[in-house]
DNA sequence: CAGTGAGCGAGCTTCCGCTTGACTT
């Protein structure tokens, strides 16, 4: 029998470990938490010193069953989850279901899975760090109280089933501070001027130079002046400044930087970088994905020292240590590499190629030299007047790590400065001009966050986890907060002045803007929700509020705060709010009064009712009643117009004849409908009540048509109650007002009777 | 749920952080 049974989180970890451990030590893995706060309730003893109620998960109840008996056949038992708070209260519970005792007991920690890592740990236990696991409980009992407490506050101020916390709170209220900074967004629009001129070389090849304006020029009158003044004007070069600077490689990848990169290169949505890498991680091919440290181990940077020696030459080669930049950063893991990283590629799905291609270059790419670039700025006098153009020009001296890989940027903006190679010139050289542009922009309203963005900036404020970041952005959506949709281009004419021989010309252009690719907007519920616990609760929803109490977590670790007197603290000051906030806060709909109907003078209302968002027009204490009608979804209470809201009641309306029939639109408890004969038909997403057009209309209703014409695959005489249909899913058994499912391995239209009811029975049972 | 145009009300909903399966649509 073996003496020495291994616990560590991951199964994958615990097959690698088994292999430098070898027969002596048995390995087993119990993925993650094993026990916590019971779900269906409070779980915290308030006035028993905020004692926590856990219990094992249920998910876990087989292997702590197994675990149990397992754990009896050895003498020493290592617990080996990871070098973090939430990692020692995983080892601590262990202890405490396993009833492990403490000579028995040995705790171990590693954070690169390699034989002289771990056989350094088993030479060095020590006892469960119990301040540790305090800042953990303590953590999570904070995070039970306000999630727990303000959330039974929606269900009865806002909407049942919302949901409130430290983090998803603080998630939903960046993105909706950021819709309102875009919705007061004032555009200005100024003139970007760019000069061509022509160099011609010793050779008497001839180069085309584009330099822009020092200054941006507002107004049509001042572009006209200023290119007034630029005729027959002399360009000289008045200046040319070299300048080398050096640029870094990123460091490795951790979670966030990989959902970045890979929504800003592949646009992977965060969930799904995370699956892939997961399956990466499971094959072996990368070290672990949940992870805030960017350190390499030894061995992963002799290896890389190796392969660009080899790949790229010495020159090429620069070990670095970086240093981890994230606020509350527990580095229990390496940074995200390839296990093997003289594997260049790999086999496997195409995302699983990309993925693991883009990790490594980038782990190689940060062992790599800096890139030596020289930046030549050349400026440009105008014989005429003060303003000069300059041009900016760089060249790669040492490509270094850029040979290998290249950070994107989340900004779209690529127009702006374009870094070619100039021509040859020199100092006072007379330029020959070709032609002034200016050209109409407008200033950008900050983005809206897309799901990589949002843990970016969660990150930086010290908010979530690797583990975490998907999920939260999953929970926020799923609650109705916010929306992840594209934003179409717009479309609009600017102007164009151009001086070319002496003559100004004016033109127009048609130009796309602002268009958004999944892009996170809040819905009404999300903004109610929001400007109520804002409202409420200012402490929770304050972006510094984890940052905050990280501090105080980080002295109950170290030992110098005691973790019931750090919640008690917290909860004094809380608890109350929550009580008041129960008994006086009015519930929040989000209320605006849009202005008079001009036809009866009453006033028009948008709320969120209590079936949703609902304009009315009319008090509700009027002794007439209000009119209502629902909001259609693409309309927001705090965006909707007096104008929108008025035209809402012109519904249900005709908007056409279709062979003899009427066409209406309207709008019902499902949705905009259009109603032809007796016959209702619901309106998709994209089409909007108020603007469909007849031929739309009958588009849809063909469609419908066509797929009622379908539906029917198999009536039987013997029951008429009985019918094989067609559905959205495929086909299916109608019986009475029941669906019944149908095996795959039977053809629908060869059913018979007796088979539609043999099915219905067993599904019946089930 | 397999298609429509109200209004009963019991019992339920919910947090954050660790981890992987076993499951559909």
């Amino acid at each position: 029998m073996a003496e020495n049974i291994v616990i560590v989180e991951s199964p994958a970890k615990a097959k690698t470990i088994s292999k430098f451990l070898g027969k002596d030590f048995e390995v087993k893995s119990c993925m993650g938490h094993v026990r916590d706060l019971a779900k269906n309730e409070f779980s915290i003893d308030v006035k028993n010193n905020f004692q926590p109620h856990y219990v094992v998960l249920d998910e876990k109840k087989k292997l702590i069953n197994e675990l149990k008996k397992e754990v009896k056949k050895y003498n020493k038992i290592w617990l080996a989850s990871d070098e973090d708070r939430e990692g020692e209260a995983i080892a601590w519970h262990l202890k405490e279901v396993l009833n492990l005792p403490d000579e028995k007991t040995h705790r171990i920690v590693f954070h690169e899975i390699t034989k002289d890592a771990i056989l350094e740990a088993i030479k060095n236990p020590r006892n469960i760090n119990l301040n540790l696991v305090n800042a953990q409980q303590a953590r999570r009992i904070l995070d039970r109280i306000v999630g727990y407490e303000v959330s039974p506050i929606l269900w009865k101020k806002v909407k049942p089933a919302l949901s409130a916390g430290r983090v998803q709170s603080v998630a939903v209220r960046l993105i909706v501070e950021r819709e309102r900074e875009i919705n007061n967004f004032k555009e200005s629009a100024y003139f970007k001027i760019i000069g061509y001129f022509k160099v011609i070389d010793k050779n008497g090849k001839e180069f085309e130079l584009k330099a822009i304006l020092d200054k941006k020029i507002e107004t049509e009158e001042e572009v006209k002046a200023f290119l007034e003044k630029c005729k027959n004007a002399e360009y000289i070069v008045s200046d040319i400044n070299v300048k080398p600077y050096k640029k870094s490689p990123p460091p490795p990848f951790i979670t966030s930087t990989l959902q970045q990169e890979a929504s800003r290169k592949f646009g992977f949505p965060v969930a799904f970088t995370m699956k892939i890498a997961q399956d990466l991680y499971e094959s072996g091919k990368i070290t672990y994905m949940r992870t805030d440290s960017v350190n390499l181990s030894q061995l992963a940077l002799n290896t890389s020292k190796k392969l660009i020696e080899k790949e790229f030459g010495s020159n090429y080669v620069h070990i670095r240590n970086y240093k981890s930049k994230v606020k509350g950063a527990q580095e229990a893991h390496e940074a995200i590499r390839p296990t093997y990283i003289d594997n260049k590629t790999i086999t496997g799905s195409d995302a699983e190629q990309k993925l693991y291609e883009l990790i490594w270059k980038r782990t190689v790419a940060s062992q790599m030299s800096d890139a030596e670039i020289e930046k030549t700025t050349v400026t440009i006098s105008i014989s005429t007047g003060d303003e000069k153009f300059i041009a900016t020009g760089e060249v790669i001296k040492f490509d270094g790590f850029l040979k290998l890989y290249i950070e994107s940027t989340d900004d779209d903006n690529t127009d702006e400065h374009s870094s070619d190679i100039l021509p040859p010139i020199e100092k006072n050289q007379r330029l020959n001009f070709i032609k002034i542009e200016a050209i109409e922009r407008f200033t950008n309203h900050p983005p809206r966050y897309n799901e990589a963005m949002l843990v970016r900036k969660l990150e930086e404020l010290g908010i979530g986890r690797p583990s975490t970041y998907a999920p939260i952005i999953s929970t926020i959506q799923q609650r109705g907060y916010v929306v992840k949709k594209d934003i179409p281009p717009k479309e609009r004419i600017i102007s164009l002045y151009t001086l070319e021989n002496n003559i100004i010309k004016k033109s127009n252009k048609k130009e796309f803007y602002g268009g958004e690719k999944g892009k996170l907007i809040p819905d009404n519920i999300g903004l109610i929700v929001n400007d109520f616990l804002i409202q409420h609760f200012s402490e929770i929803m304050d972006y510094n509020f984890t940052a905050n109490i990280e501090k105080e977590f980080d002295e109950i670790a170290a030992g110098n705060l005691d973790w019931i007197e750090m919640i008690k603290r917290f909860y004094e000051k809380f608890h109350p709010k929550v009580e008041s906030t129960l008994k006086n806060a009015s519930f929040a709909t989000g209320e605006r009064i849009l202005g008079d109907d001009p036809e009866t003078g009453k006033p028009v209302i948008v709320k969120y009712g209590k079936f949703g968002p609902v304009v009315q027009i009319g008090d509700s204490n009027d002794i007439k009643k209000p009119r209502y009608t629902a909001l259609p979804k693409n309309k927001n209470i705090e965006t909707l117009t007096l104008e929108e809201a008025l035209d809402l009641f012109k519904l249900p309306k005709k908007i056409g004849i279709y062979n003899d029939k009427d066409i209406i639109v309207g709008t019902g408890k499902f949705g905009p409908y259009i109603k032809y004969g007796d016959k209702y038909y619901s309106l998709s997403k994209n089409d909007d009540p108020l603007t469909i057009d007849e031929n739309r209309a009958i588009e849809i209703i063909n469609e419908k048509n066509k797929i009622e014409a379908n539906k029917i695959i198999k009536e039987f005489s013997e029951n008429k109650n009985l019918k094989i249909l067609n559905g959205p899913w495929g086909a299916y058994i109608k019986y009475g007002k029941k669906n019944y499912k149908i095996p795959k391995d039977k053809k629908p239209e060869l059913l018979t009777f007796e088979e539609c009811l043999e099915i219905i029975k067993t599904q019946k049972s089930k």
